[in-house]
DNA sequence: ACGCTATATGTAATCGATTACAATTGCAAT
DNA sequence: ATTGCAATTGTAATCGATTACATATAGCGT
């Protein structure tokens, strides 16, 4: 009695003894159909086991029901919290994921531009702010616009809808928090030079010591990558300083541990010795030792939020014409690897005990 | 001149004075038609800005070009490298990724459901060893099946092709690592029971324990969850033991962390007074303070692995049928998260020095 | 010169759903 | 009773490519 190929529309049609339009209607809007109807296509479609064909459905009524997601890292822990929540508004809306690892791909842009397509995809989610921009508005000004958002990252002179953490904000409350420890002497660890995350926060991080009236000496601004090992260059190039800084603002937690264990090596404490703070409260944060002051970024609401707009943008057929940008407030997590600074050598020395 | 709707096959075929068969066959089986042919083709593709229409093909050739991953949860960082390889491997093939967290969706479990389909996905990667098996086999016996592939974890009693590191080995290597340190008392913090990956280093770990003649204690064996808060709670366990191991083995490194990170709360040094091992061998791990003794696990080579293993079964048509198991080897890091046991305190004591 | 094969291309059916439009029915208002 | 409207359902065109099959051309051996 088995058919060798799946069941299709029509079979389940016959079934239900009604046409095809009918089936598609009970199925796709219940409520367009009578309530006997539905019930006798709802039992015809279990009966015969029915699944769609989810290319006809595409091609018919062009739409595809998945979204691309370009990550620019998947490897990277700091993404995969987000994606978690980009992840749980989609599914709620049954639209899929494509996802893309634009560094996996990255040799063959060609790659990525077939994805951001009307038949590939209802929208896109860019994690990544360095793609060329010509890639997201394919077809320049003609043809059908796939709708783009960003989170987290963003391109600094276009201005698709966005969705970001409060990277101003989050630097000033860390600077002002080492600067109410009585810090002087404070630098930074800066992330990649052409991303725009690092960018901000660097320009934020000397916003604040400006108006906090702090130096900003430019020999305390180090160059990273937001890897564990431009951290651990950091301690070092630290170590050979002769006028060292007393607190480091790091452009992210990876970084900041990085430099934290590398100083350890060395057998230079942190907090004694040095202050640290980093950005982004990764999970292993708290219970790093010591435990990372940091500034928490709401990683997951940043996917949720994003998935959201995008959803709505698809819903109304475009996006918000007037490019909105959202941005999410952050916190300032206070833990043990800052402290007051060390009273300077100079003066009287009461040895400070190490736990 | 700018058309309003995209351009179709037969636009370009028009330009290039040729029939939609000869565009189709130009452009995905280029040695089938003439050079001169093929060029005026390519030429005429790049003219009108022709891209294909994704749903259209797929309708016709009863493919996809997408591989559906059933990931456990995309917030955790463990899975995000395996990703990456996979990702890395499927991209290059020219497959696209369609990404489920079963955590996320677990709720509907039909949602899960609707992705194990011939006309959604050429194949189906899954990393959650606890999906119900009848999801993975739909339809029994008749119609087509999507070809199915395990990573990391498995079902223990089904027997899908499966790529996994060796767990047995690693919990091997670290139990034999302690024992040559000179721990007689050993422990371990398992995962979720109902984890394959627990079950298979619990069981590893006492088999290892027994066959160095070491005690196996069950008071030693503590619940956990693969979290950094079940290690906290493991650390709040030991320290109420009054007859403590001296090391303990844990499922994972996350684990291991919080363990760490909660004993130094309470003013327990590690190694000093407690050896402790990971499992995964995380970014961080290196560079935790103490790093990390930690057994190492090829996680972006799982990823290409079984990529590869899915790729090859969906070429073939059929997965391989004896149902391989891949085992990758893994490697054991020793850190400084393990020393030798503290000389007992009736004894003689020479204080041991830490760093 | 003839037939035969190999190569290149064209014609049109096909994949399986959606949906515009038409047709039917029931019911209320006139 | 007749008309009008709303609610259901059916008929058939349609989405845009792939591909089985048919056809045309060229090269080759005898």
């Amino acid at each position: 009695m088995k058919q060798k190929s799946a069941p299709k529309i029509i079979d389940v049609a016959r079934v239900a003894g009604v046409s095809t339009a009918t089936v598609s209607r009970a199925l796709s809007k219940p409520e367009s159909v009578a309530k006997s109807t539905r019930e006798a296509v709802l039992a015809a479609a279990a009966a015969t086991g029915y699944r769609i064909n989810v290319a006809a459905r595409n091609l018919r009524s062009r739409r595809t029901g998945a979204v691309v997601v370009l990550v620019p890292n998947l490897g990277n822990p700091f993404f995969s919290q987000i994606l978690a929540g980009i992840e749980a508004t989609l599914s709620s809306k049954g639209l899929s994921i494509l996802m893309v690892d634009t560094m996996q791909s990255g040799t063959r842009l060609d790659f990525i531009r077939e994805y951001v397509h009307p038949s590939r995809a209802d929208g896109v989610i860019v994690l990544d702010g360095s793609l060329p921009q010509d890639l997201l508005r394919p077809g320049g000004e003609n043809g059908k616009q796939v709708p783009v958002v960003f989170a987290c990252e963003w391109h600094p002179h276009e201005d698709f809808p966005s969705v970001r953490a409060d990277n101003g904000q989050g630097a000033r409350l860390a600077i002002e928090h080492l600067a109410a420890l009585g810090h002087e002497k404070i630098g930074y660890v800066n992330g990649p030079e052409a991303n725009v995350l690092s960018q901000f926060r660097l320009n934020a991080t000397k916003k604040a010591l400006a108006d906090l009236g702090k130096t900003v000496n430019e020999h305390w601004f180090l160059k990273g990558d937001f890897t564990l090992q431009s951290g651990v260059l950091a301690a070092r190039k630290w170590l050979d300083m002769t006028d060292r800084p007393t607190a480091l603002l790091c452009a992210n937690d990876e970084t900041a541990i990085g430099l934290i264990s590398e100083l350890h090596q060395c057998g230079v404490h942190v907090p004694d010795e040095l202050s640290v703070v980093g950005f982004d409260d990764v999970d292993i944060a708290q219970h790093y030792i010591p435990a990372l002051t940091t500034v928490w970024q709401p990683r997951f609401e940043l996917g949720t939020t994003v998935a959201q707009m995008l959803v709505d943008g698809i819903s109304q057929g475009d996006l918000n014409p007037d490019a909105p940008v959202m941005t999410l407030p952050v916190k300032l997590k206070v833990r043990k690897s800052t402290a007051a600074p060390k009273p300077v050598a100079s003066k009287t020395t009461a040895a400070t005990t190490a736990a």
